[in-house]
DNA sequence: AACCACGTTTGTCCTGGACAAACCGAACTC
DNA sequence: GAGTTCGGTTTGTCCAGGACAAACGTGGTT
């Protein structure tokens, strides 16, 4: 069962690419200045990996992705990053307390059906607003901080938000298409991928009488404006997942802020842009999800 | 408005590995061998790719997820690579008669809003069965075409993906989940990306009373084995696109129907797969759509 | 018609050097 | 105290040109 094969203990530097996320370029550069990693070689000189290595490089990225810089931390052991990776959690101390972790097994577990099950199971008995906010939100971050600490992986991730997508885009769907108003474009910038807080956002929104249409994930902005403009569209919302760099955040909103009509407002939510409301005059940042239905109710008594 | 900024006119390497997929040490050693392409350098000596020079690569892309070897089109000019192009449409010689080209003309000039409504009032008027395989299917190919002709882009084409999931995935919620039998696991290779073909079998599956899951994309083999063991699945349905190399679906279908036991059959769809039955022992190819419900019919009479 | 051996094509990997953009902290201003 | 400007440092990406294994097509054989 646990032959040591070569072929399943170390790899190649492009399937650490893939693995890590992390350039070959950098991966090389990365051995030449710090010394770490040290990949073996194979019989044609080429690097392969231990997994040790990789399990180390993954760490790694993920304090890169929370703002760390890697002169400090490519050359640190295990322990040491295992330690950086607890501070980066819960940095006011403590796990939010009774938070109900069940779903989150189901998701380390692989466990598809049940998960399905469960997730459909509580949009019925809380109905589409408060399942998106009380389960998952939660669900998101317990598995954001599960994804921290390496506990899930990238299928893992995968099974959670396939699944979550399917129950929302249902729900949602479930919904008349409204003529409401206001009329809300949701999407995310091209270098952004992640789909559920359009999902969220929308979910919250179209229960309140408002008209959604989400582009999905990765528009250029000049396809963003010509959405935005041709569609007659009141609202357009963006949203930023953690590891998005918050500085290119912040100038693609001043440069779509720029770009659009005066009387489309622009809305902005996600990690990258909280606390970033002074630097972004003329945008609305909305920290949560309750912000998205204050915002909701503010542009309503305005545009009464 | 077409002031000849070179920034607007000239890409980077990593802006054409962005744009055409094409490795930049693919794009460096094409250079070295064939001469092309030839971009001019910067002050500091690194390429920029004038944007027609971007356009054949596409052109040339495109040709290569056809099959083609590069040896003979990387040279050529963008009028044999346009007749290339147009060699490969239809094969057989004339587009389908009177197919409805209203959606993709919705889908090339961007109009989010027209496309997600005429989606939604095609799928009322014809039911869901009806739709994939009427609607939907045939806007596919023509996206497709579209595609290779380079009348469409990365953002049309998502755009459509976005859509066309958003009706599916809440049309297929809609129905009532079922316990019915068979059992279906739906979901693809973790080199594979296109969940339309997914959406599509289990649009055509829910209806007839099967109960489907849908792992989505990029799955790992051991969790496709141990999610459908575990799930109880009679069925594990996977999906190729036309860009999938004919050689990997064959040899990860093997290696897949090898971790399956006997008893959970094992479906394969898609372009990649056509006509491949005689070396996939073991494996049930479903060629199109209609041949999704007649393998249904099949498996219900087998297992009666 | 299916299969195997052989030469060719083709993408990826290598080294080691270089540089610009991003970033940090300190000095400075409002 | 909050924000800005400015050097110095860190860091990712780019370059050249060589090498090689895996993928591919072709022609001969069963």
């Amino acid at each position: 069962m646990n032959a040591p094969n070569p072929s399943e203990t170390a790899f190649s530097i492009a399937a650490v690419e893939r693995d890590t996320g992390l350039a070959k370029d950098t991966l090389r550069v990365w051995e030449r200045r710090y010394g770490f990693p040290s990949p073996t070689r194979d019989a044609n000189g080429e690097r392969l990996y231990p997994a040790d290595q990789v399990e180390r490089l993954r760490m790694i990225r993920r304090l890169l992705d929370h703002g760390r810089r890697p002169a400090r931390i490519v050359g640190a052991s295990v322990e040491e990053l295992s330690a950086m990776l607890d501070a980066c959690l819960c940095p006011e101390g403590g796990t939010p307390a009774g938070r109900d972790d069940g779903l989150l097994q189901l998701v380390r577990l692989h466990r598809s059906v049940e998960l399905a099950a469960a997730l459909r199971q509580a949009l019925m008995k809380q109905g589409l607003q408060r399942f998106v906010a009380e389960t998952v939100a939660p669900l998101a971050a317990a598995v954001g901080e599960a994804w921290m600490r390496g506990e899930v992986d990238v299928p893992e991730e995968h099974l959670f938000t396939e699944q979550v997508q399917n129950v929302l885009r249902s729900a949602i769907g479930a919904h008349a298409a409204s003529e409401g108003r206001p009329r809300v474009l949701l999407t995310t910038f091209p270098e952004e991928e992640h789909v559920l807080g359009l999902l969220m956002a929308e979910a919250m929104l179209v229960p309140e009488g408002a008209s959604c249409l989400s582009l999905g994930t990765r528009t250029p902005l000049a396809d963003i404006r010509s959405a935005a403009v041709s569609g007659g569209f009141d609202i357009v919302g963006l949203s930023f997942s953690i590891a998005y760099p918050a500085r290119q955040a912040i100038e693609g909103l001043l440069e779509l802020r720029a770009l659009l009509p005066e009387e489309i407002a622009l809305w902005a939510g996600g990690a990258a842009v909280r606390d970033k409301q002074k630097r972004l005059p003329g945008i609305h940042v909305v920290g949560d999800l309750e912000d998205t239905m204050a915002a909701l109710l503010q542009w309503r008594r305005t545009h009464a």
